[in-house]
DNA sequence: CCTGAAATGCTCATATCGAGCATAAGTCTG
DNA sequence: CAGACTTATGCTCGATATGAGCATTTCAGG
């Protein structure tokens, strides 16, 4: 159990992978960029300069404000991503074929999707690559259509019984089928089982064969790219249950029903209005500023703002999330 | 915002290491070496070495069955040290003084903590490096007496007095003084904020200066472990009330009891003896074996075991953990 | 001035939580 | 062997939180 580490000094190439998430006009965007050979789209790459940087965080914090100028509020280290096998695109476009990749995952946010000069990145919906996991109109129909169909085909095809009965059970709960809940923080475990299936483009390319993926399962990244988007959009969803990091994505006012559409983004759930309002009410997040926004369409709403100093009071520091009632 | 890998190729090592949990006798204990150089306790660090392992976590569970016999349930990874500073022991032990040291952090969970064979690991109770941490018999006179004083002079020590305001907030919700709730979950904010104020006595050792802290203020540990460990006590406090991983620390059967002392072990508080059965009831976690355990000293208890079968339900994921009175 | 749209205020049944009382079934002690 | 002690287990009760929906307010636009 000593440490042997002179065994390990081995090629690695170490990289940050930023899922940076912004809200605009209600809505939940992440920074991609398009410019990879291969026609996918990536989520922004930055390497890991040892020698420049003391922590991975202020790596990626001056990256970022280098190369999009906008400066990063919360950021939080998600995952670190070295299986074989990720990082044959990557290696291959360095020129280090035989090198390993390892990439430290972070998701960023930030309070305006400002535009982006310069650079091939921009704002893009997160629904664009995960469709089925957004409720807000109600269950998306490529759930019942094509998904649920095909998982469970693909739970009969296993050979014995007993995986299959294995299979569907996790699908079940995965999935929220046969009276088991949909749990909008499993993203991660629904775009792992939607790859294990073959249901989504990146598992015929990452083993070099055929696609077969049906249509609509949204927009296939680079590498191991909506993986990574899946862990923070995870990671988010369960967050704003603890901590009130909503209001890094919010600007300095904002009305609630500005709030809540940005959570119901996230979540991928509507929510019940009158409830959300209450929740935040009691625990005290948002005080009004007295101003007012008219330009929207019924009576004019107030404006606030996040009450940062009734934060240490400490009791409850999460965002209730009271769902509204199906469809 | 093109990824730039040929930059990036460095001297950097990547280890793991491991916190190992199991639970004997209705104490949380954590894997740990005293092998090292220096006398400081360390915890099992294990090269990863890419190419004899697929993933991370294939090469930790090899590594740790190799050395301890053992295998490992539940795996889950923590973080990626990476910090400048971090490595100086480590490298210098390894006689690679220029590279640059990252470590993946796991937390590993094991129903026994079965006695070790031909190594130089034991079985600690994490309470001998987080003294302050463990309210199962009342509020810890540590904090009392010598924490809490301390922190409130760093406090003073700051320069403007608007720092010395933020210093005290943070103070103030971490350690849940002055109205503020004690939060289980923030061992780690503790830890650090310990380290920061210089109560540790690894934070004199890491800048070369002399030890300031305290006496009682827990057993220091090599390098930044014992902020890995912090790590992994938040995460594993954290878990176990949306995840019922606990039973990855319990044997095929157990008494309510002894779950509830390994709960209250890993929480650092008492829990309602009552109330933590119906959560447990309603939760469906536990079925009833019909045996019963008679060395109890009392009434014999009944003999429980996981009830896998329901996990399935999946409506509440998760312990309730029903606080009792202080003290 | 009337109407539609959204914001905001309030009520009610139900579920959950924290706390404590009461009873059961063993061991230990004199 | 009875009574004390210890631990397990069952049950109740009030306070609080949650899910759902009704009612009222306040603007823009025709």
């Amino acid at each position: 159990m000593k440490p042997d580490l002179n065994t390990v000094i081995q090629p690695l190439v170490v990289g940050l992978n930023a899922v940076i998430f912004a809200a605009s006009e209600g809505e939940l965007k992440v920074l991609v960029t398009e410019s990879l050979e291969g026609g996918e789209p990536a989520l922004p790459f930055g390497p890991f300069d040892p020698s420049a940087h003391r922590t991975f965080e202020i790596g990626l914090r001056e990256w970022v404000r280098g190369q999009t100028g906008f400066e990063l509020g919360y950021v939080e280290q998600l995952y670190t991503f070295g299986d074989r096998g990720r990082e044959a695109p990557l290696a291959a476009l360095a020129g280090a074929q035989d090198a390993r990749v390892l990439s430290v995952g972070y998701l960023g946010l930030t309070p305006d999707a400002r535009p982006l000069n310069n650079t091939d990145a921009h704002w893009d919906s997160w629904t664009r690559f995960f469709p089925w996991e957004d409720h807000r109109c109600g269950r998306p129909p490529i759930l019942t259509k094509v998904i649920e169909p095909a998982l469970r085909s693909w739970c009969d095809e296993a050979a014995a019984p007993g995986r299959r009965a294995a299979r569907f059970d996790r699908v079940r709960v995965t999935f929220g089928l046969d009276g088991a809940l949909w749990n909008e923080e499993r993203a991660l475990d629904r775009y792992e089982l939607l790859y294990e299936a073959g249901l989504v483009a990146e598992a015929g390319r990452d083993r070099g064969e055929a696609n077969t993926a049906p249509d609509g399962m949204g927009v296939a990244m680079a590498s191991d790219h909506r993986r990574i988007l899946a862990t923070a959009l995870s990671r988010l969803r369960g967050k704003i249950k603890y901590r009130p990091v909503v209001f890094e994505l919010m600007g300095d006012s904002f009305t609630l029903s500005d709030l809540q559409r940005v959570v119901e983004s996230i979540s991928g759930f509507p929510l019940h209005k009158q409830n959300f309002r209450r929740a935040l009410d009691r625990a005290g997040f948002v005080a009004g500023t007295g101003r007012v926004e008219s330009q929207t369409g019924g009576r004019p709403a107030e404006l606030y703002r996040y009450a940062r100093e009734n934060m240490t009071a400490g009791t409850a520091l999460g965002l209730s999330i009271p769902r509204a009632k199906e469809s």
